[in-house]
DNA sequence: TAACTATATTAACAGTGTTAATAATAAATA
DNA sequence: TATTTATTATTAACACTGTTAATATAGTTA
């Protein structure tokens, strides 16, 4: 392809498929294994290219990052909207998660392992982003279990540490035990579960 | 210091040094952060001059997950013949890895996250090691704990799992969460140590 | 003294993120 | 229509990276 057929793309169009391209990259060989050259190359253009539609690779990352926070967000508000029971409300959104994790772990690993993109919490909370949105949700859906009576008391921002906490260590232990099969994978993950609610409910 | 002075060195010695300064690079700048040529630089020698010491970058990092897990082993035994409740000196245990993390979330990383630098569980099990010999002894406490009938009815090595999800998830939450305070991060931690034995205990 | 070994060095290769300068085309204006 | 301006793409370069090959030097032994 030469340079005039190129020039006919739009630039929105064309900011995506840099996108999915550079989400590609990036979860097959991981933050590190990601290079714009190789980006580049994948998308048959020079590598400075790229750094006419995102300021440099953090910010590729930044627009993946927010991506799978919309989706994560739009999945949330759906459990709460389907599920009564709030606990089980709970039970769905951290399988949910946790589930995406398992079956995504490079991506997970690189939205909540590889940079802090979002910086610090308050920064997390001051800017505007899908990420802030998702963790307000998240915590309502643990602040109505609490409303509702059914759990020990602990301060809500407590638990939704703790349950962030469980779901990061299952993928990253996921990630290290190289071996680590499907199978077995998924039982120690749910049984962890398991034993979260019941150490959190009354 | 010329070409002379720095033939005088004993071989075994020089390693060492290696070794303390790789740790400090390591620790301090993380996994990608770490060069040869940072290091050599440290030690006032040339890059290639490490490779006269150490196969290449992750055999540092091998040597230097080794020498921690040769304390941790000692310490888990350590507590074994300490403790006499079994849950108490399991609690103990897990406690010690979490805070170890806690307290050197970088270089909990650097062992357990940046690489899988023991290969498959089959392999970790097969190869002689100081990580092999810890991984069994915690086992043996989480097995005590069994025989005495005080956990619910869970497969050992799942307990194992989810124990050491929780650890991961502790200290992976500490890292990603970039301003996420020590007295926060502790109350957390505690937490779910409480919740898990909680949780599993009948 | 000559040969050999151990230890250290420099130079090089192929790769990285990123910036500066430049070329070329499309669009807007005189 | 001719000319200027803006947009988009390019190449070249800088300072890094892990690692290998070839080379030089010092110490030891025959």
């Amino acid at each position: 392809m030469g340079i005039i057929e190129k020039r006919a793309k739009h630039k929105e169009e064309f900011r995506r498929e840099i996108l999915d391209s550079a989400r590609e990259v990036f979860i097959n060989d991981g933050y590190d294994g990601f290079s714009m050259r190789k980006l580049a190359e994948k998308i048959d253009y020079s590598p400075t290219t790229i750094y006419l539609y995102f300021k440099n690779k953090d910010d590729l990352l930044f627009a993946i990052c927010e991506e799978f926070f919309a989706n994560f967000f739009a999945e949330l508000n759906h459990i709460r909207s389907v599920f009564r029971d709030p606990v089980e409300t709970l039970r769905q959104a951290f399988l949910y998660l946790m589930n995406f994790g398992l079956k995504n772990p490079n991506q997970y690993k690189l939205i909540f392992f590889t940079k802090s993109v979002y910086g610090t919490r308050e920064e997390l909370v001051e800017q505007v982003s899908m990420a802030r949105n998702t963790y307000f949700v998240f915590k309502e859906i643990v602040q109505d279990c609490i409303n509702a009576g059914k759990l020990r008391k602990i301060e809500v921002d407590v638990i939704v540490d703790t349950l962030s906490m469980a779901s990061h260590g299952v993928i990253a232990k996921n990630i290290h035990c190289a071996n680590f099969s499907k199978e077995r994978s998924d039982v120690a993950a749910h049984t962890l579960v398991d034993i979260l609610l019941r150490g959190l409910q009354k």
